[in-house]
RNA sequence: GCGCGAGUGGCGGAAUGGCAGACGCGCUGGUCUUAGGAAUCAGUGCCCUGAUAAGGCGUGCGGGUUCGAAUCCCGCCUCGCGCACCA
């Protein structure tokens, strides 16, 4: 229990603290000669204002003076300004960095000290950040410096909080940056990371800077390459609902107990054979599948780098959908699990609702139906459908095929069978069926997915000229390719139900095809279906029309007919209940220079099967190539193949090794694809845990330590994620993936990476433009009776992004050289809540900035620079003043409201502005309370009052209950629900006497108006409501 | 189209069934000042009133539940986000 507020005694006289105060100045020099300090407080005595840009020994004089806002000349020498914020963050960040104030132990392994750690831990993330060219603005700090105030408040509630900061480097930009300018990309991402760092560094984040890596680090990406071959080297047992090493797999076929594909005992299969079979359990696989081609970046990309109107997100070039041998994660085997575990987690409901339509399993059933025998003779074969509703088998009137199915090629005979409409041959009315579905695939082929949408719902196909015969009545429906029915999804194929579905519906009627009712609707529609304007579709109703001579569901309701239904058709073999989910398997390949390199390699003899490097040839490092530029294409030609960078790094993909498999030294050709950036982030949470562990990607104690679960319901992970919503799926799906793989082959105790996530809002800002639509500096646009203004000329207000295009930036570096980075903090947390988005405004700052100047003032001195608290105690009201923001501030913080926790601390602080002198013990409470907020001043003023050394671990004052009772509340009293007096009672007064004193007021009194009491409600001692008759 | 979320002073926001507008910006007035784009003190939802007291109105719109609704329920409107022929 933290209580060093009471236990504090004997408070020293004022002269004391004077010399106290002085000492503490004193005493960092005999530790650490090389600090200067009596020089700095010579100055300090001087005035702040000398100081700016005088000194060069502050690490950042340069910065301090660019101050744009420099004191008038009669300013008091102590006051809290822009220049001496400047000076006090960089003497405390030095001394942060110098003493190592917030390196946190490890319990074992490289990063562990000889003390034991604390028991309670706390580990707070922030989503890893890309390094980008441009640098911050003041939006991108905004979740680092919420978890910075997290975590430092977890701190000084005594727990070992780990937070750290590193660096998602891999990927394009610096790869595009690279072609324009022939830097290489490793120049410019490392350029990039430093700018980071400083600008991050000068807000004054409490990172362990040991544990700042960066994807790009050999000594990073050769972990990456090795979970790539855990992956690789894995498969999923569906029995077990677990990832297995492949070695079991291989035992499995050898032992018998597992069967091969064509049911020959494992001995008798080729090598080639076996590693067939094997490469179709992998998790990590490659496969000819249709994928997102961008000729004009050279490279595939993921459905997330594609825009809306199909065009690459970066260049804005068309990309085509081409079918390419390309490596694929199997993440869809984790779907059920992905799933089921996301009721586990404190996430926020909308991205767990994301993840589950992400995901999108859906129950329903396959079910065969056979083609009719065509007029040629040719032998039947069958359709696989997967439909949600087989309890509407009864109601399939035709079958659709998607444009891609295989199966399209071999049921078209060679001519229309008699009954073929006009409209079913075709726009053209083509004159064979054959025709008629070439010229509909090649029309479809050409289209853009975007394309195939745009054009409305407008339903089109054509008639194979098949039939099909319905397995429940044994009835003939043609077969129709059309591209409402999607090759990904299911198996391609459907049953149509026009009655019952809305996309049947409309193509049924837009091709004068059937429809029957097998699900009644009730009186609510006209008996005859071709009066209905829509399909009916719910699922509260019962079936009808649905009967043959072995199973009939008339007079069910939907969830048991489809029961009986699949039971049925198992029963037959001609369909089972089946699971189907939207979710598609991870394209994992890209065609680029800047990423991991895959550890694999091909043998010459046999290019076709992957053959993972020993853990012993790891890293494997990226080749220096001459020109690390995709090879550049015709940005509309379609056709052209992809030619990863690497490949032209001869040298480096010929190699001779010696793989260890018995075989001795071969002839092997490298994989030339890189890996996808989300590569690196799908657990670089793991490596901050132990960034220098060069045994193992993280220690297996430190891991349980910092992410293990907490109990056996619990999942584990990261205490706290804090990141913008737009990762909702991708990142947050394929990380959970991957810690899941190492989870299932026992690398780690954690089910899941992340226990806890949260989603802050984004900072925006208002943009002008001038009549010509050219963006004007935002910072200079004024404001008169609500038109702006710039240099005369009136200009238009948007709102959206910060951005330099915008010229509505501000850089966190501008604002610490205005303000300071206290300030800062104390803004963008005061702000507003922290999910919410919210509009940057510079000049509503002056409020963060006059509240820490107004703590500074009723501590120091402003004119002499002593400390001016007293070491009287406080009287009652001060107390409670104190003790209700202890109170308040806790609850705030627990629940990351940092807006009103600084506005409980803000009222504390106006109160002890009123008072003659403020309670040393009231001022040592809110220096701590404060210190989490603007732990620089907070750091200063702790020094000021005595204290040796960093306040980051002083404990946070506990309120003491006493002191949150008041002796005399404010009771509401109402009339009809409105206020109408209000009394000063007692807290503990009786529910019968305070209906008396209500009753008597003036204010009731009045508002009755003689009118009688027809029930008084008494909540006391808060509230009465009086009921008039 | 479907799903999710949000609408409160001039502005950001607070209050999650019990005093609407905490805290901050802005604005108004006072102090200090040669000066104020500094600091400081006071006031500030709207309406009525000379001002006060008292009163009326007020949380997107309309209805409901309740002694009592910004808060819970139903319908509508607006904005934001996600998905988008997923069988």
């Amino acid at each position: 229990m933290v209580t060093w507020i009471r236990a504090r005694s004997t408070p020293a006289p004022y002269r004391a603290a004077l010399r106290a105060e002085e000492s503490r100045f004193r005493a960092p020099q005999r530790g650490d000669p090389s600090c200067a300090r009596g020089f700095r407080i010579f100055e300090l005595r001087n005035g702040p204002r000398k100081r700016a840009g005088s000194t060069g020994q502050t690490p950042r004089g340069d910065l301090m003076s660019e101050s744009t806002r420099p004191p008038a000349s009669d300013e008091p020498a102590f006051r809290y300004t822009a220049a001496m914020a400047g000076e006090i963050e960089a003497r405390w960040q030095a001394y942060w960095a110098r003493h190592g104030t917030f390196e946190t132990p490890n319990p074992s392994g490289p990063l562990a000290t000889d003390t034991p750690v604390p028991g309670e831990k706390y580990y707070v993330l922030d989503m890893f950040p890309y390094p980008s060219g441009s640098g911050l603005h003041v939006g991108h700090p905004l979740g680092f410096i919420a978890t910075d105030v997290f975590g430092r408040y977890q701190r000084m509630l005594g727990r070992n909080v780990l937070h750290a900061m590193g660096f998602d480097a891999f990927g394009l930009p610096a790869e595009q940056y690279a072609v324009q300018t022939g830097t290489h990309p490793r120049v410019t991402t490392e350029k990039n990371i430093e700018r980071y760092r400083a600008q991050i560094s000068r807000i004054g984040l409490a990172h362990d800077k040991r544990r700042g890596v960066a994807t790009t680090d050999v000594g990073f990406y050769r972990w990456t390459q090795w979970i790539f071959l855990q992956i690789f080297n894995s498969w999923y047992d569906g029995e077990a609902r677990r990832a297995r090493p492949i070695g079991e797999l291989v035992a499995q076929f050898e032992a018998g107990t597992r069967q091969t594909p064509d049911g020959r005992a494992w001995s008798r299969l080729t090598a080639a054979e076996r590693a067939d079979v094997i490469d179709g359990y992998r998790l990590a696989y490659i496969s000819e599948a249709p994928v997102n081609w961008c000729p004009g970046l050279g490279t595939v990309l993921a459905n997330e780098e594609v825009t809306a109107d199909g065009r690459s997100e970066r260049g804005n070039y068309p990309v085509f959908k081409r079918s390419l041998r390309q490596w694929m994660m199997r993440i869809t085997a984790y779907a059920d699990r992905l799933l089921e575990d996301l009721d586990r987690l404190d996430w926020p409901e909308p991205i767990k609702l994301m993840q589950r339509n992400w995901i999108g399993r859906s129950e329903g059933a396959r079910v065969r139906f056979a083609i009719d025998a065509a007029d040629d003779g040719r032998s039947p074969g069958e359709i696989e459908v997967f439909t949600t509703r087989p309890d509407t088998l009864f109601g399939a009137t035709y079958m659709v095929l998607a444009p891609e199915h295989p199966l399209v090629d071999q049921i078209v005979p060679a001519a229309w069978p008699a009954g073929t409409r006009e409209v079913w041959r075709g726009p053209e009315r083509h004159s064979t069926p054959g025709e008629a579905v070439a010229a509909y695939r090649a029309q479809a082929a050409a289209k853009t997915e975007v394309e195939r949408q745009s054009e409305g719902r407008q339903k089109t196909g054509v008639f194979t000229g098949a039939y099909a015969v319905n397995p429940v009545d044994g009835e003939r429906v043609p077969v129709f390719v059309a591209d409402y029915v999607l090759w990904g999804y299911g198996t391609g194929a459907i049953m149509a139900v026009p009655a019952h579905d809305q996309r049947d519906f409309e193509f049924a009627r837009a091709f004068d095809l059937p429809m029957r009712i097998v699900v009644s609707p009730g009186a609510g529609r006209p008996a005859d279906v071709d009066e209905w304007v829509e399909a009916f579709d719910s699922y509260d109703a019962q079936a009808v029309n649905s009967a043959n001579a072995e199973v009939s569901l008339d007079g069910l309701v939907v969830v048991e007919a489809k029961k009986r239904i699949i039971a049925w058709l198992e029963e037959k073999g001609t369909g089972t209940g089946t699971i189907t989910y939207r979710l598609r398997d991870w394209l994992f390949s890209r065609q680029r220079y800047w990423g991991e390199p895959f550890p694999i390699v091909y043998d010459v003899e046999d290019p076709t099967h992957a053959i993972a490097l020993p853990d012993r040839m790891l890293p494997l490092e990226l080749p220096e190539i001459a020109d690390y530029a995709p090879q550049a294409f015709d940005p509309d030609d379609a056709t052209c193949e992809p030619a990863p960078p690497l490949a032209r790094a001869n040298d480096w993909v010929e190699v001779e090794l010696d793989l260890g498999d018995g075989r001795g030294v071969r002839r092997y050709r490298r994989e030339t694809n890189t890996m996808p950036q989300w590569a690196g982030s799908c657990w670089y949470p793991l490596r901050y845990l132990d960034p220098t562990n060069e045994e193992r990607f993280v220690g297996e104690q430190v891991e349980r330590y910092w992410m293990g679960p907490r109990d056996a319901e619990d999942v584990g992970g990261v205490d706290l994620y804090v990141g913008g919503a737009e990762h909702a799926v991708l990142h947050l799906l394929y990380s959970r993936f991957w810690h899941k793989v190492l989870y299932d082959l026992g690398h780690v105790s954690s089910a899941e990476p992340f226990r806890k996530l949260f989603n802050q809002g984004y900072i925006q800002a208002y943009a002008y433009t001038d009549e010509r639509g050219v963006y004007v500096p935002a910072e200079q646009v004024e404001e008169v009776d609500g038109v702006y203004y710039f240099e005369g000329g009136k200009v238009n207000r948007e709102y959206g992004k910060m951005g330099k295009s915008l010229k509505n930036s501000v850089t966190p570096d501008e604002f610490c050289d205005n303000y300071g980075a206290d300030t800062l903090r104390v803004y963008e947390m005061s702000m507003g809540p922290l999910e919410v988005s919210r509009p940057w405004e510079t000049k509503a700052v002056a409020g963060s900035f006059r509240f820490l100047q107004r703590v500074w003032r009723n501590i120091v001195d402003e004119e002499s620079g002593r400390v001016r608290v007293g070491d009287a105690e406080p009287d009652l009201e001060t107390l409670r003043a104190l003790h209700v923001a202890i109170a308040g501030t806790r609850e705030d913080l627990n629940n990351l409201r940092f807006n009103t926790a600084i506005a409980k601390l803000i009222v504390l602080n106006n109160h002890l502005t009123k008072l003659p002198v403020v309670p040393r013990s009231v001022a040592e409470a809110l220096v701590v309370m404060v210190a989490p907020i603007a732990p620089h001043m907070a750091e200063e003023l702790w020094a000021k009052l005595g204290h040796e050394g960093t306040v980051a671990y002083t404990p946070f004052p506990v309120a003491d209950p006493q002191y949150l009772v008041a002796d005399e509340v404010t009771c509401v009293v109402q009339v009809a629900g409105k206020l109408r007096d209000k009394l000063q009672v007692p807290p503990d007064i009786s529910e019968d006497a305070l209906r008396e004193l209500a009753l008597a007021s003036e204010g009731v009194q009045r508002a009755l108006d003689g009118r009688g009491v027809r029930t008084v409600i008494v909540r006391a001692p808060k509230l009465v409501n009086v009921v008039p008759a």
